[in-house]
Parts: C-alpha cells; structure tokens; sequence
DNA sequence: ATGCCTGCAAAGCCTTTGCATCTGC
DNA sequence: GCAGATGCAAAGGCTTTGCAGGCAT
C-alpha cells in the first residue's frame, strides 16, 4: 500500500461523485502533484480487483469508479454522462427466464438511464 | 442506399452472432473487397440510427451489432465476449423504485451475463 | 535486499474525421 | 447536377505498457 494508493482510495472515498479516470488524476495530484497518469489507472484497476472499489464500465463511454464497494444500483444522464446512486431500496431485479440457456448465467447487469437535473428539460 | 450499405444490412441480417465493426468489415469485404473499415462504421452508425440495426456498446468492450432490431435482451460471455440473443420470453424487468430519484429515468440497460458453451468449465 | 511500485513516455486499440473523388437519384 | 457517400489515411480519446529507477517492508 504506498502512498499514490492510499490517496487515490481516500479520495475517492470523500465523493460520491463517481469520477473518470481523469478527474481522479485531477483530485488526487492536488495532495501528490507528481503522480503520474499511468499509476492512477493501475491503482484504480488493482483497487477495484481488491474489492475496495467499484469500476463502472458501461455503454461505450469513459470508464467511471466508485468508492463505495457495496453492491448497488446507478443512474446515467444520456446527456451528460453523469452517474449517480439509485435511491436506497433499489434492487437488482431479477429476470425471468434468463436462466434457461446454453449460457451459464451468473449476473445481471442493470443500469437505469434517463436526464439528470441539470439536463432535464 | 448505396451498394455499400445495402451490402452491410444484408450481411448483418444473415447471421446471429453480433458481430464487431471489425468482423462486419471482414464479412462485407468478401463481396466487396475494396469497401473501407471508415464507411463501415459510418454506415453502422447510420443503419443503428435508422432503426435498422441495434448498436449493441456494453462494458468497456468493442461495440457489436446486431441485425434484429427487435427489442430483445442479450447475454454476454464474461470470458471471450461473444454475446447471444436471449431465449424467447425474457423481458425488460422491472426495476422497483427507481423512478424516485432527482433523475428523470427513461428507461433500463439490461444485459445478462455468464460463461458461454465453449468457456464454460 | 528484493520485489512491487512509480513516473514518464510511447504504443495500442477502437473509432472518428478531413479531404478529394465518386455515385446514386 | 448535387447532395451525400466513398476510400484512404491520419488523428483522436481513452487506456495500457515497457522501462529504468525508487520505495515499502
């Protein structure tokens, strides 16, 4: 755990945000101004394998991560791109029938979609 | 309607197996040798547009298309990527709760995924 | 001491785009 | 004849990687 790791975690834990890759580089380089581009994918990819954090790769856009690792549901803007929680108390639901292929089924992956605030209209 | 496009709609209409750009590109260039991978991916974007075609951009990977633009629901290989149609009767779930957020949400993406045949074991 | 980690820069991959030419209607 | 499409090649955005030196344990 070196220092480029623990403050890449600890940022992202202070936002709810779910950043790019980019704007991780951009918080974290305001406390290691040397940090270089390279290490925050790395850490980024080993925290998330490590289960510290979430990788969000969805929908042929940029890759977005999250620090909270608890398994929950996301929100995207088709405009801006911007990611958020779903409310508490939403689940995973479940699909029917899904099961009944040749593949072997292990998950389901949901994303809800729709306007965030501020491009609602 | 060029020849060009008429050609990759008819190609993507023959098979099943949501093919890349790339393997759209090989399919069409045994009937027509000197098409570019450029207009290929012109023509997808366009076909997908029109309704013709589903451009299916999942999780950080390649895009893929699909030639039924029936809504229908797909399954992904966690392993080697390729993606299936999933069996008939597996529907859109519902997805309780998630329209109480900020967020104005228009819909769900919903994909199920899993170890296919050939990599499953 | 050693093995993983860093910074830097270059390369990689997929996709998009500028431009001059060509084609379908 | 003209708008839109093509082929070619170069550029683009995001991400990964090779390498030599550095740091944590």
């Amino acid at each position: 755990m070196t220092k480029q790791r623990r403050v890449i975690l600890e940022e992202l834990r202070k936002v709810d945000t779910h950043p790019t890759a980019d704007r991780v580089y951009a918080m974290v380089r305001k406390r290691l101004p040397r940090i270089s581009l390279g290490t925050v994918y790395r850490n980024l990819e080993v925290l998330s394998e490590a289960g510290e954090i979430q990788k969000l790769e969805s929908a042929g856009t940029q890759k977005r991560f999250d620090g909270n690792a608890e398994p929950h549901l996301h929100i995207r803007c088709l405009v801006c791109g911007k990611v958020a929680d779903a409310p508490p108390g939403v689940d995973l639901p479940d699909v029917p029938g899904c099961h009944e292929s040749d593949f072997h089924i292990t998950g389901v992956r949901v994303e809800c979609v729709g306007y965030c605030p501020n491009c609602h209209n």
